[in-house]
RNA sequence: GGGCGAUUAGCUCAGUUGGCUAGAGCGCCACUCUUACAAAGUGGAUGUCGGAGGUUCGAGUCCUCCAUCGCCCACCA
């Protein structure tokens, strides 16, 4: 036997990395059909699936995209090794508002708006800009090892994907989980479009409370520029102070813009504790005063235009934007003696756009809404019953908390790039309809015929949340009944809400099964000093750039090693190139071994009794534990040291005056030791580095699989 | 206002159900170009495991309190 002469040093991942994925996708192996039976001729009957978080197609991959790749491949890898029908199916989000958020950047950067587009300019626009992304985020998900089956690859604005998520809307309609409602709903000035409860975020804020005589009241707000048409004074029922006046009392109050007659309401609503427990109320710009509005059946006006602009009930203010109307507000009030005191310290928490950090201007919208509470109780009972597990216990309380107490899921988005909501608006009474194949005609509740199509889209993560069914065609297609529920769902923790908990509910729902059994959340990856990356700060460090100078087996290493589930990891390129190192030694290790394989003509069987081989073997089955019980981070570092500190730096050694002894049979035999060794390790590596091990498993003069890739896991 | 996590070598972090004489990578010191490997080898220094109590034969690991940092949730006019 010969070594090749490819077989040089130091090990350089870029000659072997992208041929190798070439040979693993022409091989089919990564369609679970395509896998070899055992060796005994059985074929391969359980099955195992795993549906990829489908990257958002607006950008290229990130290192939390390299770190999800890396742990899913690490598991299919393992469980198709094992002797699995194991499929990881592909695909990409479009996304929604994440990408037309992108989009609409790159547009300014080329002084363009979408406000100067018309809808179908737009969405064509960022098809194009999606298709194209698509492409190149799939060769780099090729470039980290993915062996995901591309031919069962998705797209969530595909035919077939579509068509369910209208089926299920149709259906929440049909069972009174989905109704049309006008709420106040996340505005975003900046985006135009209503954003779900999950899309705000908060911002502690320390700023003036302006307490503003309103007839015989004194009343205190943040936002003395939504007032103009306050006409409604709330008070608790049981607040002393107030016992006097009588519920539905009015008065007339001099005001911003003149008297008007306001109109005292009781509600428990009214919190005494709240400056002097007495508010007006502004129900078409606050979800809290439309709620009381509801309740005692009062007016509401809008006062603030979409974009954040007074309306003519401000009269001398209209026009103006909040920010400028404010303190000139605030100085009328003081010339009609009406400010009595300013409380500069009030703090509170203001919401605001998650992409934009605008504040949320709370519009009054008819929008589709879908009724949370019966399935988010289904989702808690599957969580509790331990039908899906989490692999974090904390996450398992987290999801719990978040499901007892849900509010209504606003699934109206007010911007084109989505699946297109397929309803029908009578234009004379505001009924909203279902109209899946365009055939209503003509209002269900007042017979008017004047209906327009529904232009708003939905929320993404309302597709999305359907995508371990969809994409495995729910509810006849082989691949739903054979891999559907999924074994695993391996994602960010930062989704958890958005998109795990969506797909446990909404699964439920149509399926009446889980999703998945398994969830594993990993943490955010982090730059070298732990500081968050964004662009903004220059930290961003790119999985591609890192492979590409460290090699792909040495970028899973150090995403892998040590980072326990749930935690956020900081990706130092210095502990990439530790690896880098590790896998320079285990080719070393590799050519060692052949050499001496390579200068003996008829090798000896392996004695299976041998202690060494045998401690490996016990090693081999802890380490399918930890796998077993996603212990990734523990696996791998014992697999690291073992190959390093056991066998290279010990069973090696001491293998070598054996080897190079006098006595022929007794190398022979530790030569045939060492080898079956090796054919071990490279094994157990595998998953973890693919590459590399797959380049030396190609190399070797025996072998039982044409591909390390689907060499069946050693077991005793 | 509620909840969660972290605090271990100079730095970044592991340490699964309590058994650790506490580990890894990087960094540091000394010596070695010994034909698998200088992207290496051999040897070495470095820690009252945030603080205070407690449970235990035994605690980095469990309990209580405290401190610092970080995160999440919550319709506080």
């Amino acid at each position: 036997m010969k070594m090749s002469e490819k077989f040089n040093k130091p090990y350089d991942p870029k000659q072997n990395e992208e041929k190798i994925y070439k040979q693993w996708e022409s091989s089919g192996y990564f369609n679970p059909d395509n896998l070899p039976a055992f060796p005994d001729g059985t074929p391969r009957e359980q099955s195992w699936s795993c549906i990829m978080p489908p990257p958002n197609a607006n950008g290229s991959l990130h290192a939390g995209h390299a770190l999800f790749v890396t742990l899913q491949d690490i598991f299919t890898r393992f469980e198709r090794m094992r002797g699995k029908r194991a499929l990881w199916l592909p695909g990409a989000d479009h996304a929604g508002f994440e990408t037309q958020v992108v989009y609409e950047k790159k547009l300014a950067k080329e002084k363009r708006s979408r406000f100067q587009m018309s809808r179908e300019e737009l969405y064509k626009e960022i098809w194009d800009f999606t298709q194209y992304n698509k492409q190149f985020m799939e060769g780099q998900i090729k470039h980290l090892g993915a062996s995901c089956d591309w031919s069962r690859e998705k797209f969530t604005l595909d035919d077939d994907i579509v068509q369910i998520v209208y089926d299920t809307f149709k259906k929440l309609s049909d069972d009174k989980l989905l109704y049309r409602g006008l709420r106040s709903i996340n505005w975003c000035p900046k985006h135009q479009t209503g954003l779900s409860n999950l899309e705000v975020s908060y911002e502690e804020r320390t700023e003036p409370f302006y307490y503003i005589q309103y007839g015989p009241f004194t009343i205190a707000t943040a936002r003395p520029e939504t007032k103009f048409s306050d006409k409604y004074i709330v008070v608790h029922p049981d607040d002393d102070r107030y016992a006097k006046y009588k519920h539905g009392q009015t008065f007339d109050v001099p005001w911003i813009n003149g008297t008007i007659t306001a109109t005292l309401i009781k509600d428990k609503a009214g919190n005494p504790e709240m400056g002097t427990g007495a508010m007006t109320i502004t129900p078409w710009h606050s979800e809290i005063d439309f709620d009381i509005a509801k309740r005692h059946n009062l007016d509401y006006e809008q006062i603030i235009d979409e974009r954040g602009k007074l309306l003519p009930v401000a009269g001398e203010f209209a026009g103006m934007s909040i920010k400028d109307a404010r303190p000139k507000i605030v100085e009328k009030l003081k010339e009609l003696g009406l400010l009595i005191k300013i409380d500069e310290k009030y703090e509170h928490s203001v919401p605001l756009c998650y992409k934009c950090k605008r504040e949320i201007e709370p519009q009054l919208k008819e929008q589709w809404f879908i009724k949370m509470s019966p399935l988010a109780n289904r989702a808690r009972e599957a969580i509790e019953k331990k039908d899906v597990k989490f692999v974090t216990e904390r996450h398992k309380r987290i999801a719990l908390h978040w499901l007892e107490n849900l509010e209504d899921w606003n699934i109206s988005r007010q911007i084109a790039w989505g699946i297109p909501i397929p309803a029908k608006i009578c234009q004379d009474c505001g009924e909203g309809m279902i109209d899946l194949n365009n055939d209503v005609k003509k209002c269900q509740k007042c017979g008017s015929k004047k209906l327009e199509k529904d232009p708003d889209t939905f929320d993404t993560w309302f597709s999305s949340g359907q995508w371990p069914f969809a994409t495995l065609g729910y509810p006849d297609k082989n691949d739903y009944k054979e891999f559907y529920p999924t074994n695993l769902m391996e994602t960010g923790h930062d989704i958890l809400f958005f998109w795990v908990l969506r797909m446990i509910m909404l699964g439920l729902y149509r399926t009446n099964k889980v999703p998945f059994k398994t969830v594993y959340l990993h943490g955010l990856v982090r730059d070298a000093k732990g500081i968050k990356m964004s662009k903004s700060k220059g930290n961003v460090i790119s999985p591609l750039e890192i492979s590409d100078k460290f090699g792909t087996d040495a970028l899973r290493m150090a995403l892998v090693v040590g980072n326990t589930p749930g935690t956020d990891l900081n990706l130092d390129p210095n502990k990439v190139g530790a690896y880098r190192k590790f896998a320079n030694k285990l080719w070393n290790v590799a050519r060692f071994v052949i050499m001496q394989v390579a200068e003996i003509d008829n090798l000896p069987n392996l004695d299976e009794e041998n202690q060494i081989y045998r401690n490996l073997q016990n090693f081999v089955d802890e380490v399918t534990d930890d796998i077993q019980n996603y212990r990734l981070h523990l696996a791998s570092e014992k697999i690291y040291h073992y190959i390093w500190h056991t066998f290279a730096d010990k069973i090696l050694e001491e293998s070598k005056p054996i080897l190079q002894g006098d006595d022929k049979k007794a190398a022979a035999i530790q030569a045939r030791l060492l080898f079956e060794m090796l054919k071990i390790q490279l094994k157990i590596l595998h998953p973890f580095m693919p590459f590399i091990t797959e380049t030396i498993w190609q190399e070797l003069p025996e072998k039982d699989s044409d591909f390390l890739m689907v060499a069946f896991w050693p077991k005793k």
